[in-house]
DNA sequence: AAGTATACCTAAGATTTGGAGGTATATAAA
DNA sequence: TTTATATACCTCCAAATCTTAGGTATACTT
């Protein structure tokens, strides 16, 4: 009966994506993920909280990012940048992804960026 | 640690894929599906059976696929074929992870249908 | 006789995600 | 002044989907 919420993830899109923002910003606190990713996607795609800070934390306890905690305007901000390992992973699961994104467009035969 | 097996498939894409093939082809079986898979993406992408046959019990139970089970040399095969509902459903689906992949690409930045 | 291809299936465990809930500060509105 | 909104972090539970591993059985090839 689940007309499958339109709002929700592919299950392991969620770290790639968070690595490949992570590439191109040295670094970024959660809530700005959320907030670049609403913005790229014009509101369409929503990171939730309940998602993203564990796997923020998976990703740091698998050593392929660092964090660094400052105060701004009297609140916490934890920023998270790649590590150097890292940056070779991130590099390894975006072109995986982007792989298996080609073939499934194969089976679905979407037209290109589509 | 776990580099994520280059061969897993994004959790939710399976039911897509076969509510796509079945747009297409009338009826199929599950071992016809999964060759169908190997063909279209060079062998790269494998659908398992553990994933596939309670994926395609799930969708018959929701109503979007009915099944006609026929012995050919000895062996059963059970086709299954979409619905009117699930022709319906099909196209939302589809649309949708369209949607998605579109939202992945802007923050992943990746070139079209790469 | 044994192995491979065809053809179906299930069960256990891992992983990921969404939703709900919680805490706290700053600022704007009522 | 109180309330709501935005910023900013977090955890736990339940649901869903997948991988791995196992099982059964027939047909064909070696």
């Amino acid at each position: 009966m689940n007309t499958s919420s339109n709002s929700s993830l592919l299950k392991g899109s969620l770290s790639v994506m968070i690595l490949r923002l992570l590439e191109d910003r040295e670094k970024m606190y959660g809530y700005e993920i959320t907030q670049k990713v609403k913005d790229l996607t014009a509101g369409e795609m929503t990171i939730t909280e309940g998602a993203l800070y564990p796997a923020l934390h998976k990703l740091e306890a698998d050593g392929l990012l660092t964090t660094e905690t400052q105060i701004v305007d009297g609140r916490t901000r934890k920023y998270y940048s790649l590590t150097k390992t890292g940056h070779t992973e991130a590099a390894g699961r975006i072109a995986e992804l982007a792989a298996f994104l080609e073939n499934l467009n194969l089976v679905l035969k979407l037209k290109p960026s589509m």
